[in-house]
DNA sequence: CTGTATCCTTAGGGATACTG
DNA sequence: CAGTATCCCTAAGGATACAG
């Protein structure tokens, strides 16, 4: 299925970039958990091999979900900032994890509280991309 | 990453569920394209094979994503619908379509009507909703 | 019509060693 | 530190024939 046929069809346009089995658990750790160096996201509690890590970060480079530089306090690192393309993504992620609050007998939500966190989705996503504001790019 | 490893993170009990190739472009049938029968989901234009989308339907039945009963209408067929749990996934499909009208070079849609999309997200979403209050189930 | 059952292929991913 | 480069392996998926 690839990306020349995705033609039309938003859903698959959207898993042909992030629908495989690591880039939305290596975008959730940018979004959420802030993480902007390689051995961060190493390490993961998923343990994510090298070589599929770079090949990511790679694609997710070329397709402009983030940008990188060479980090100004260490030179010799560097530093993956997501862009607007993946600050986007903020309202997505934020709808699945109130379905998996809701779904999950493990983690599962009282309804009260699930729209109480429905209805604070707004300043939930806002207070993330202002972070981000600071540390993101375009 | 099998299921017993979604400990605690909301984003991976999710993909554990339906991150693979297939399940997403299912649900998507089943909750846009109103599909209900096995055939219907064979016409798609993703050209599922038969094994796949019958393993995928035999799991979304015990996952409770899908009731499968003898269809009414004929008593040799059988029909699939969406169960609540399925249902409750339009926030995050319809944020995730957005997302792509928005980055999507092919199907760019201006900000304006961008904005307007997401103004009307909640009429769409229970416009939704209500077609399948009818055909749905729980 | 709605699947199983087979068989086969392949892309994706794991482990590990190595490098600028 | 931030990756390559291998090598290998398996799960997922395609094609097709068959069955209730």
């Amino acid at each position: 299925m690839g990306k020349s046929n995705s033609k039309n069809c938003p859903i698959r346009f959207a898993l042909d970039l992030f629908g495989d089995k690591w880039s939305l658990l290596i975008i959730r750790d940018i979004l959420f958990k802030e993480k902007r160096y390689y051995d961060e996201f190493i390490e993961s509690d998923e343990k994510i091999s090298t070589n599929i890590l770079a090949d990511r970060l790679k694609k997710f480079e070329e397709e402009r979900f983030l940008t990188k530089e060479i980090d100004p306090t260490n030179k010799r690192r560097f530093i993956y900032r997501p862009t607007q393309k993946a600050l986007d993504l903020l309202p997505m992620l934020t709808e699945m994890i109130l379905w998996s609050a809701t779904h999950d007998p493990q983690t599962a939500v009282a309804p009260e509280s699930h729209r109480k966190i429905r209805g604070d989705k707004r300043s939930f996503i806002e207070r993330h991309k202002a972070k981000f504001r600071k540390k993101g790019t375009d």
